[in-house]
DNA sequence: CTGGATCCAGCCGGATACTG
DNA sequence: CAGTATCCGGCTGGATCCAG
């Protein structure tokens, strides 16, 4: 590529973005409204075991903020918020299903390892 | 996949998994080891600019104990510890790789969908 | 040279309460 | 329903000093 070493400088552009892309409930928002399509709030909340509100409405915020979903909120009564991948969010999807599979299909590896590497030296 | 919506459940493998390698410095450092190969930790050290030795350090104890690389020390004066990727480790270099050029492809796209946010109301 | 140990500031992120 | 606001404990991560 172009510029193979770039990531490895302190304020390269691509390091901003792993920081964004690489947190834990944003990867799982963009992969949750991947494959269900638009999602209200509540429905991604639901989709998504474990996160707070806090860290979801921040998430989306910054996804937002970055061109990555849009906001569509429908002043009806109660109030009604849907989220949608833009194009250049679903171009996210391909490479963030890799890593899901792998995730899924290394993992056992990974516990052997951790397994491995315990039981030699369970002080560490 | 076959378990496509395990990763949303709080504790699948995958969501663990997902942490691991969703840090900074582990996937910088998995990249760097994939370019150059094997390579000592001062040199690791001098290619990530900016991580800090502690923050390094346990970055590749962690990636070590989840069977990502090796760490062989030559007992000489001074100490010499070499850190090269495991094939599990290796198998994770396309995916990284895809992820770094989706950044530095994107992210002229993400600046201006800040630009933009920022623009239309600088008090959020 | 390669780290371990420690101190400490700052942010992350959960819980709770409140609003339109 | 979909947030915002606030409090706060805990972990992250940098700086520094020390050791094999």
């Amino acid at each position: 590529m172009s510029c193979a070493y770039e990531a490895f400088t302190a304020d390269c552009p691509s390091r901003r973005l792993l920081e964004a892309i690489g947190n834990k409930w944003v990867s799982l928002s963009i992969v949750a409204l991947g494959v269900h399509g638009p999602l209200r709030y509540g429905e991604l909340a639901a989709q998504i075991e474990g996160v707070s509100q806090k860290m979801l409405t921040q998430s989306l915020r910054r996804m937002e903020r970055d061109g990555l979903v849009t906001r569509t909120v429908t002043p009806s009564v109660p109030v009604r918020t849907d989220y949608e991948l833009t194009p250049l969010g679903r171009s996210l999807l391909p490479l963030l299903h890799e890593l899901k599979d792998w995730a899924q299909e290394h993992m056992p590896a990974v516990d052997a390892a951790r397994a491995e590497y315990d039981a030699a030296a369970p002080s560490r």
